[in-house]
RNA sequence: CGCGGGAUGGAGCAGUCUGGAAGCUCGUCGGGCUCAUAACCCGAAGGUCAUAGGUUCAAAUCCUAUUCCCGCAACCA
């Protein structure tokens, strides 16, 4: 009989920077549900990869002086590194840049605008010109522009369009029918009463404002646009032609039976993508997960601060499947998980080391002391043995259902019980007594069987989620590694096996002091790394501006201003708006410094005030200059003040 | 009234969709044990499930209002 097929990817990594713990995790429980997959005997294809077009990479490119090439190549490949080192077993990592998935897309392109779906038009919106810029109604102030506050008109540009509304109706079908298609079930309704129903907006999918993409080969002025280059990635990595010679791959495995993507991309990957597959006249995708994020606990992340966690700093000081074990492990299902090196420390020692590292040590250790690590089944049993056994062979069942469900965290929950039960079976038969009694060595012999067994389970229960861990075990206990269909059958452990007899620390325990000196300093070459000379710690540089001529400081005008009140801006959440009397007149200045300043302290303050600045609003509120503020690399703000007393109005010059 | 998420013993979370005895991990305290990585096992204390109303025989769970947090968006003149 033929295997079934398990399609199972990752959304494709966006190559703007170095990916962190959050982006890591993403392909971790990806990887732990290919495994466990093939594990049950699936033939899985696996797939994860990089998205490497679009502005912000064109603008990043230019900030380094190198092509935009040149740039991904160097992104996509410390992507794909990190993913190796993280032990991941993806089949096939796609580029978004590779000649396959480019000319696959043009030809996509191509065919949907044939066949009507992709129509021409105009991007409008309302246009700012001094600022170049195209804003929706939504986004203006008062009826103009966000950024000037000066007259909007409508404009347009031209773009490439996709007929969303020709194929909602399908999908809002399909989504009924098919109430498993998004996870978490929560967000499903999230996508119907969001998008789906009040009526979809057709999609833009070319751009003309930058160059860095896919050229829309029969107008070339048009680069395609994000979501049918990136989406479609799914479908060209595996073979997929539009002009109908698909691979064989293609046919055996499309449509994917599980997209797992970050949630803020739900809506991407549940509404755009169908919309397109639909129009391709493809199957749709089985399912789609969003799951929730990672997010770090101490503060916010800044790069500043140097808090930034990353994969491969983790996997130096833990290893990488204690890494994996945390990510996967301390992620819930539909809520965001957070980490710190607090808590991967606690559950490095209180789960890792203790409850399995131990047992295992234990364990061998014994079999050692009393046997000469000979581990032979005497079949003296014993009525705690049962209890003991059904948790052993219980397992494989309940981590499959957890897995069913995408519950990765809880699936590992009960493997980590199998690994309780074994210590608590320890307490109750203690083999230390048992060796005491000459009577009693045959039973002694199979309690210590029974637990190397159940060590054997649970340790190839564990294969999908940290495989080396698995190896090692399965080494130290000189056993096999258990097939699927044998992890519900107790005894299979070849009796009169030897165990290793210098059982090796499967995890170190770690002192917390220790573990954060070090990331202390870690954190210090980063910044000194980055900063270079950087000795002296109240120092910081800024990016240099360009030189300006003495005409260009003439222009501004910076008096001293009192401000006589201050009041917080409603709706706003850093905004103080102050009136600040200048001379003779009195200004209204908005800053945002609301958590640096209260509205009282700021009252009788006399401040440096760029005056001749032009009016403004800010969250609908006039604010006609600018208080100077000294800022600190962790965005702490400080006012600009005259060191001797001067009157409000006195120039600054 | 921009969008969304959250509030459960000292800490971190599950449970909320599909009402029916408040659970997990860590920490604390007490006990047991000594094979082991000062580990393991057992037990205990500790919660008005943010607040106020409502529905119900029954509410952490459903409804209404309120408060406070956190993302995103906006914006930091």
């Amino acid at each position: 009989m033929e295997k079934q097929r398990y399609y199972i990817s990752t959304a494709i990594a966006y190559t703007s920077g170095k990916p962190h713990i959050g982006n890591t995790y993403e392909i971790v429980l990806a990887d732990s549900i290919a495994r466990f997959k093939r594990q049950q005997g699936y033939e899985v294809y696996f797939q994860t990869g990089t998205d490497e077009h679009g502005q912000k990479i064109e603008l990043k490119s230019e900030e380094q002086g190198v092509t935009p090439k040149e740039f991904v190549d160097g992104v996509s490949t410390e992507i794909k590194r990190i993913w190796d080192l993280m032990n991941t077993s993806y089949d096939k990592f796609v580029r978004t840049t590779d000649a396959y998935h480019e000319a696959q897309v043009q030809k996509i392109f191509k065919k949907l605008y044939d066949q009507g779906d992709i129509y021409k038009g105009h991007y409008e919106g309302m246009y700012c010109t001094p600022c170049e810029s195209f804003f929706t109604e939504s986004q203006l102030v008062d009826g103009k522009c966000p950024d000037c506050g000066r007259e909007v008109t409508p404009a347009k540009e031209e773009a490439y369009f996709f007929r969303m509304s020709k194929y909602a109706p399908r999908l809002i079908e399909y989504i009924k029918e098919h109430p498993e298609f998004i996870q978490p079930v929560s967000r499903k309704n999230e996508m119907m009463n969001n998008f789906l129903l009040p009526g979809l907006q057709d999609l833009c999918v070319s751009r003309t404002s930058f160059k860095w993409g896919i050229p829309v080969d029969f107008d070339p002025k048009h680069v395609v646009y994000v979501w049918l280059d990136a989406l479609t990635n799914y479908i060209t990595g595996i073979g997929y032609d539009c002009d109908g010679s698909s691979s064989e791959q293609f046919q055996q495995y499309w449509p994917a039976d599980l997209h797992l993507i970050g949630k803020d991309i739900i809506r991407f990957h549940t509404i755009y993508w169908p919309i397109f597959l639909m129009a391709l006249d493809l199957p749709l995708p089985k399912q789609v997960f969003g799951h929730p994020w990672l997010l770090q606990g101490d503060g916010k992340m800044s790069k500043s601060k140097g808090n930034v966690i990353y994969a491969d700093d983790l996997a130096d000081m833990f290893g990488v499947d204690a890494v994996r074990y945390f990510v996967l492990h301390e992620m819930p299902f539909d809520n965001d998980g957070v980490i710190t090196w607090e808590l991967m420390v606690e559950r490095m020692n209180s789960e890792l080391a203790n409850t399995l590292g131990n047992l295992v040590n234990r364990t061998i250790s014994m079999s050692n002391k009393y046997f000469d690590g000979v581990v032979c089944n005497k079949n003296i049993t014993d009525a705690v043995d049962d209890d003991f056994k059904a948790v052993v062979t219980g397992t494989r069942e309940k981590v499959a259902a957890k897995m069913e469900d995408l519950r990765v965290a809880d699936a590992l929950t009960e493997i980590f019980n199998l690994f309780h039960r074994c210590n608590k079976y320890i307490d109750e038969t203690m083999p230390w007594a048992l060796a005491k009694d000459e009577a009693k060595q045959d039973r002694l012999a199979t309690v210590l069987y029974n637990l190397v067994e159940g060590i054997c389970i649970g340790a190839s229960l564990l294969e999908s989620y940290m495989p080396e861990t698995t190896e090692r075990i399965l080494g130290q206990l000189h056993a096999e590694k258990r097939n699927y269909e044998d992890l519900t059958t107790f005894g299979l452990y070849p009796s009169g096996s030897h165990v290793t007899d210098k059982p090796e620390i499967l995890f170190q325990r770690l002192d917390m002091k220790e573990v954060l000196e070090k990331v202390e300093a870690m954190k210090m070459e980063d910044s000194s790394s980055e900063d270079a000379p950087a000795e002296d710690a109240s120092v910081i540089d800024i990016e240099a501006k360009e030189e300006i001529t003495f005409d260009d400081f003439e222009k501004m005008q910076f008096q001293v201003g009192e401000i006589i009140a201050c009041e917080e801006v409603k709706k706003s959440r850093k905004l103080l708006c102050s009136q600040v009397k200048i001379g003779s007149t009195v200004k209204q200045i908005v800053s945002g410094i609301k958590g640096h300043y209260t509205a009282e302290e700021m009252v009788g303050k006399k401040v440096m005030v760029l005056v001749n600045l032009k009016p403004a609003k800010l969250a609908g509120v006039l604010s006609e200059g600018m208080l100077l503020c000294a800022e600190d690399a962790d965005g702490n703000l400080a006012l600009m003040k005259p060191e001797k007393e001067m009157p409000a109005g006195a120039e600054i010059c």
